[in-house]
DNA sequence: TTCCCAATGTTAGTGACTAACATTGGGAAC
DNA sequence: GTTCCCAATGTTAGTCACTAACATTGGGAA
């Protein structure tokens, strides 16, 4: 912490007033509210799992595909070390609970929604860890076939 | 920490040669082998979220429901408390391992097998802490709902 | 010019966890 | 029965992430 801050130029407390941990700097994300907004506009025909997923594939299209490999580094990085792992699941935590959220506000059993919203996230993390573990597939890829995978389309 | 190891009667470093976090102790998980074997032994007709599903049904199947409320009031503090959460995903870490080894073993791509065997351990985990919230639901059902939800066959 | 307040800094902690070394007790080898 | 051993446990003195309670500062509004 005294190396992170100091190459930052600010104290240790200045630092933990910006990131709640030292872990928290590698979570940014500012998707939350794009993920939940996306599930909410799908049909609500589809069963809790397929609309979420259906969701996550409407809301991916919208973000551009990483270039270089900084972000598969970084990935790979978390995805090898279990405290960061733990982290991460925390991180999606918000997430998860927006998606539950929205379908619960259309009348989907709360017990459901948030299966739906825990199964979707643990996919698309584990397709995230799966996809910097490998130098070729893209992550695209990667995650539409964790969706098909949800949805049992793809085998 | 000190105040436990007392409790235990024995010093705080041996406490930490039993368990390698204090969190640790609330998880004792002997469950893996029989969710992993149950779900080998499924049929490989079904896709790999269905059969994972199936297995973890069968496996339940054969354990006792809890009795009284102990086992209840303590997933409640998991769940309820954002550390332990991140703890209990790491608990699971070895099952979902075992579960997408056996499904790797009979052919399925890794990707999707590591995608089922996360989905399905955050499905069961959340419909684990949605059932310690309540107090009338019953965890067979709970996790009877849950599955249903991954397999798309309950609503 | 004065005042304010928000961000930042300083100091002195707490608590989980670890490394290095000392102690002990009971069972195996003789 | 004695000796030896070694595995489990204890002791001590740390490290490191993180926090609480203050002090300081600087720039913008009144």
């Amino acid at each position: 912490m005294a190396e992170i801050a100091a190459a930052a130029g600010v104290s240790e407390m200045t630092f933990f007033r910006h990131f709640a941990t030292k872990h928290g700097l590698l979570f940014d994300d500012p998707y939350d509210d794009a993920i939940a907004g996306a599930v909410a506009v799908q049909p609500q025909g589809l069963d809790p799992l397929r609309r979420a997923a259906a969701g996550l594939r409407a809301a991916w299209a919208q973000v551009p595909e990483p270039e270089g490999d900084v972000v598969r580094r970084r990935v790979r990085v978390v995805a090898s070390t279990p405290s960061l792992r733990g982290e991460m699941v925390r991180a999606n935590a918000e997430t998860e609970r927006l998606v539950a959220e929205r379908l619960i506000a259309d009348g989907v059993k709360p017990l459901r929604a948030k299966v739906a919203a825990a199964a979707l996230l643990a996919a698309v993390t584990a397709a995230l860890f799966e996809w910097s573990l490998s130098d070729d597939v893209g992550l695209g890829d990667a995650i539409e076939d964790a969706l098909g995978t949800l949805e049992g389309t793809h085998g």
